[in-house]
DNA sequence: ACCTGAACACCGTTCAAGT
DNA sequence: ACCTGAACACCGTTCAAGT
C-alpha cells in the first residue's frame, strides 16, 4: 500500500467524483479531505494532481460550460442567440449545486470569455453594432444564470402549508413545487420569447435609420 | 474588563460590522473571529446575539430586501412590474457580495416571500391569470438575479491587454471595464423594456380571447 | 445577562519522508 | 513520480466558568 505501479490517482477520477459529491449533496459538502476519502486515498495525494480546490472548482466549471452551443449564429443571429441561451442553460441546470460558484465572476475564465467572443462576433457579423452587441449578449445571461440561480426548483421548501396559511396569493398557484422545474422552464422561454421579439424589432428599425442616413 | 454596565454588542452593531466586511473585503471574508475581532470582543461572544452565521446572512439579507418597492402594482401591473423589478436590483446591487449568498434559495426567506406575493396578487389584480403571474414573477427575477450576479462590473479583470491578444471582438468593446456599470445598467433596462413590452402585447392578446370567448 | 478561555471537530495547504 | 503523516493556520460552534 502505497507503491502504485500505476497511479492511483487521475485528473479526470478526481473531477469526476468531486462533481459527484457536489451533485449528490451540494456544494459545501467537497472538502478536500472528503474527496480523498471518496477515492480511497488522503487529502494530501490530491495536491500532486490539482493546484488548489478552486482550481478544480473552475475545471469543473469548464467542463460544464464546454456543452454551450454558439453554432446557430452561422444560421441567424436570433437562432443563434437561442441556440446559445438555451444550451447554456440546459449546462447550467444539469449541475445547479455548481452555479453558485460558475456565476460568481465567470467571466473570467477561459471558456466563458471564447463564447462570449463567439456570441459577440456573431451578433456583429449580423449587422448589430458593438455596444448593442455586448448588451444583448449580457442581458441574455442575466436571464439564464438567473433562471439557474434563483429557480423556484430549488427555492422551495417541501410542505406547501406554510405558505397557504400566510401567502394566500401564491397559495393560489398549486402544487407550487411539483410543477416547479415546468414553471422554470416555461418562464425562461417567456423570458427569452420576449426579448428576442423586442430585439427583432429594434433591429429592423436600426437597419432603417442606418441606410436612410 | 469583562462586566460591561451596558452591553458591549447589539444585534445591529454586529449586523452593520458584518455588512462592512463583506462589502469591503467579500463574503468569504465574514468568519465569526474575524467578525469578533472588528467588534472587539471573542467570537464565543456572539452566539450570545446571533443563532448561527448563516442566520446572522440571512439577516442581513433580510434588511438588504426590505427597500424592495412593490407600491407600483396599485397604479398600473407595469408600473408595478418596472419599481418592482429596479428597486430590487438597486438593493442587490447596493451589497454585491451578498448576492451569490442571497440567491441560493431566496423563495425561503419570508421577506422575499412576502414580495413575491405582492407581485404575485399585483398581476393577477390587473388581469392576469395565476400561472403567467407566477411565470412574469419568476422571469422578472432572472433578470434581476442574473444582472446582479453575473455583472460584467465584477467579472471583468482590470488589465484589458489579456482580452485584446485572444478575443478580437470582445476587445472591440474599448474600455469594457471603465464602462462595465454602464453596460451592466443598460443591458438590465434593454431587457426589462423588452420583456415588458413582450407581456403588453400578450396581455391585450389574452384580454381579447377572453372577452370573446 | 453577557463575555471569556478552552476545547471539539472540522477546514485548505505544505512539506519532509517514504517507495 | 506519486502517496503519506504530521503539522500550520485557520474555521463554526459549544460550554463551563467568571462577573
Amino acid at each position: 500500500m502505497g507503491r502504485p505501479k500505476s497511479p492511483l490517482l487521475t485528473s479526470e477520477r478526481i473531477r469526476t467524483s468531486a462533481l459527484d459529491i457536489i451533485d449528490g449533496e451540494g456544494l459545501e459538502a467537497l472538502s478536500m479531505r472528503r474527496l480523498a476519502d471518496a477515492l480511497g486515498v488522503r487529502a494530501a495525494s490530491l495536491y500532486n494532481h490539482v493546484a488548489t480546490k478552486e482550481a478544480l472548482l473552475h475545471e469543473l466549471a469548464d467542463g460544464v460550460m464546454s456543452t454551450v452551443d454558439t453554432s446557430g449564429f452561422a444560421e441567424h443571429w436570433t437562432t443563434g442567440l437561442e441556440r446559445w441561451a438555451r444550451s447554456y442553460r440546459a449546462a447550467l441546470a444539469a449541475h445547479p449545486n455548481l452555479v453558485p460558484f460558475m456565476a460568481s465572476g465567470p467571466a473570467r475564465r477561459e471558456i466563458a470569455l471564447s463564447r462570449a467572443d463567439a456570441v459577440h462576433g456573431g451578433l456583429t457579423s449580423a449587422g448589430w453594432p458593438p455596444r448593442y452587441a455586448t448588451m444583448i449578449g449580457a442581458s441574455t445571461k442575466y436571464l439564464v444564470v438567473g433562471s439557474a440561480m434563483g429557480s423556484f426548483a430549488g427555492g422551495f421548501v417541501d410542505d406547501a402549508e406554510v405558505y397557504d396559511e400566510r401567502f394566500p396569493h401564491l397559495g393560489q398557484a398549486h402544487r407550487l413545487r411539483e410543477h416547479a422545474a415546468e414553471i422554470d422552464a416555461d418562464s425562461f422561454e417567456l423570458a427569452l420569447r420576449a426579448l428576442v421579439d423586442g430585439l427583432r424589432a429594434q433591429f429592423a428599425q436600426l437597419a432603417a435609420s442606418g441606410h436612410e442616413s
